[in-house]
DNA sequence: ACAAGTTCTCAGGATTTCCTCAGTTTCGAG
DNA sequence: CTCGAAACTGAGGAAATCCTGAGAACTTGT
């Protein structure tokens, strides 16, 4: 369960069991961000930035899935992803919008398993879509996939977006339910205000690191009033989920 | 009754024990939406964009059943139809028609079970006849495929468009009734407005995603009326039926 | 062409969520 | 033990989201 163990053993060789995703956009900001973000939780990852350079890139890198701005500066991300199908490609792509695209250019858009994302976004809901859309396109990263996260008696289903603790549920608000799912999916492991900030809030949020610590607070009194105490504090490090154990 | 399972074992090949759909439309973004659409529930799909085209597909593909549009380049689709007929190939047909197309041409077309949908349509109501179809050509799909969903005490029979809850015969629009049928199907795992906007409106509709809000509204006056509540809204991420269960 | 049923838009109101802020508490270095 | 920095938490206003009724626009059958 653990990202780092995942990725460790791998870097920039293409020949690997890793899920191939190839990232189209033409800020390469974004791009970046999302490149290295999803390499980290241990994809294969490749940009591109025009149409054209994604079919390109597509013909031999063969991704599982692309995450595709559908504004480009040559042709739009649909016209993209019809000639790639065309290919006989299988592969799923998870779209990006501005918020304030017409509705119309999004219409269909989550009808093969596909799906899409509004910018901006925060990472760990582009990374929990892209996982979502990799298992409904039947793209198995192990056996035991299924939609559910867990640690100690804290269980978290990305399908139901319930949680429950010790059996019981727990309703969470959206970002509530990031937060949490992205404390266990690094659970054991210290991860700072800044990080979290990156991950759960969206990339342009322009605010103090302080509500992370409002959000964790809300936390504790929803899954915390159960023993033992599973979100820690530490100081002048940031957060950390873990089993308080003997000792 | 996961549509995922069906299809994650299966990708082009043309070896397997899918049930096999050609579909005939001219205009490509038409049969690429069609055919991703089936793909995604578990059929195998070729597409071809003329009658000969059709003609020629159908010969080596022999498809359980045809999706063809009436208005095609060559020759219309009756033709398509009694042509491969006439080649003893017993297929069913599903026709697609613009929505004023004559009655004459579409009358007696269900007599061989045989049936027709008129564009603009919605994916969910073509997928439910194109099953309608197979089902009365006797090409079954599986042991389990009878023609009633059913959650909690909740039934929908696709034959004869009955609802009916704790045994209560419930009266639904067309438009309610494909919304109802949809969360059925997804019964336990959240969808959004938009996956529902995608699949159970027409293809070309226009309008803000606030309209499945008003339709969850009037089924809950309808079914939700009686204990306990099976539609519950996921705020900020769409709608979910489920029964809520103890705790 | 009328009546009934259906679809869709819209807007007010209820609710929930998000975020900021500030007073309080906790921690740990010295 | 003391003090300052860091963290906690409640309050509250702004914003987002959702619900629902009313009515306009459209369809259908008679």
């Amino acid at each position: 369960m653990n990202n780092l163990k995942e990725r460790a053993a791998v870097e920039n060789s293409t020949v690997n069991n890793l899920q191939r995703i190839l990232v189209v956009d033409d800020e390469n900001s974004i791009s970046e961000l999302i490149a290295t973000s999803l390499r980290f939780v241990g994809f294969d990852v490749r940009t591109a930035a025009t149409g054209s350079q994604a079919l390109t890139i597509a013909e031999e890198f063969k991704p599982h899935a692309l995450i595709l701005d559908v504004m480009l500066p040559d042709q739009d991300g649909f016209e993209v992803c019809r000639q790639l199908r065309q290919d006989g490609h299988s592969v799923g792509v998870l779209f990006l919008t501005a918020k304030d695209t017409v509705e119309d250019k999004i219409a269909g858009l989550t009808i093969g398993g596909d799906d899409y994302v509004t910018k901006p976004f925060s990472l760990e809901e582009l990374v929990a879509r892209l996982r979502a859309l990799l298992r409904r396109i039947g793209v198995t990263e192990t056996a035991i996939d299924d939609e559910k996260v867990r640690f100690a008696d804290l269980e978290l289903d990305e399908a139901t977006h319930e949680v429950r603790r010790a059996g019981h549920m727990i309703d969470l608000s959206p970002t509530e339910f990031l937060l949490l799912r992205y404390l266990m999916i690094n659970a054991d492991r210290v991860v700072s205000k800044s990080q979290i900030l990156d991950h759960v809030w969206q990339y342009d949020f322009r605010g103090d690191a302080g509500i992370v610590e409002t959000y964790v607070s809300y936390l504790r009194k929803k899954i915390d009033i159960y023993e033992p105490a599973l979100i820690h504090t530490v100081r002048g490090v940031g957060y950390r989920m873990r089993i308080p154990a003997g000792k």
